[in-house]
DNA sequence: TATAATAATTTTGAAATCGAGATAAATAGA
DNA sequence: TCTATTTATCTCGATTTCAAAATTATTATA
């Protein structure tokens, strides 16, 4: 039988999961109704805010393996959304780079997206949101333990 | 542009989304460590601590559509973790058992699972858990908006 | 400068998931 | 009672993901 501490642990574990899918499961829906699976909008919206990437670091930001790396690069390639664009310094690296249509689409998205995102955070106050910030940065970056 | 409440839910969407692939990330580690994926063990989890379930049930319970049910439930009763008992009142009804074997993975596996994420928790204080929980309490409701 | 170690990407095969349709059983309504 | 609708499970094909191995390029070192 696990402490009180460890039972209060569990219970922030099953929050903490039902929040997160609760949201992305509306997130996605919205994003797969424009035509992107969540992990293609999730790279080219860090193409578009971030800049081009070599693929490497796009596998490290979404948390994604790097053959699925290729294989969404690819999809997204087809699709007119990116190229892939030579590094000159290292010829092993390849940056993706998000074309006008892909900046088109996400400029067209991220609008709707951010809001439905803030209609799905109302039931938390503006000052609660801020509490949440704080507690569930620290919660982030804890690593390092096993 | 987005204005103030906006960029703050966008910002706790990003927070939230990092919070939960850390910690999942190692508590999936530890569970496939363990022979299991971690559908396999919530399934597993779910009976033994909340007994036997329809088919149906455990899709809407762990958010899984019916021929991922299928498949897992195969998989675990393949694995003798599970077995599937006919509903006498309701021909089209299955319930998933778990087995001896499974409970005893299961109680074999779990309070190492608790602690590691009682230890995966331990950047927050216990007064801090308990604000986080009553916050994303909150966030895990909000459905019918669109 | 060779050689070995490291690094980035791609290839490959397997596993997990979904959605749509198929099947079978139960329920509601005429 | 018959028929239509709803419900639960399964089947099937396609998509997405991973992990391990292969390929190519760079860097470190002897």
């Amino acid at each position: 039988m696990e402490n009180d501490s460890t039972a209060k642990s569990l219970k922030l574990f099953i929050v903490l999961s039902r929040a997160y899918k609760a949201i992305n499961e509306h997130v996605n829906k919205f994003i797969q109704s424009n035509g992107l699976n969540p992990t293609e909008f999730a790279v080219l919206e860090l193409l578009y805010h971030k800049g081009d990437q070599p693929l490497q670091q796009i596998g490290a930001k979404i948390l994604l393996a790097s053959g699925s790396i290729t294989y969404v690069v690819d999809k997204l390639e087809q699709k007119g959304l990116l190229k892939r664009v030579a590094c000159p310094n290292d010829r092993r690296v390849i940056f993706a780079q998000i074309s006008d249509e892909g900046k088109n689409l996400i400029q067209g998205i991220f609008p709707e997206h951010a809001k439905r995102i803030d209609e799905l955070m109302s039931s938390l106050t503006d000052s609660e949101k801020t509490e949440a910030i704080e507690l569930l940065k620290k919660l982030g970056l804890p690593a390092g333990k096993f």
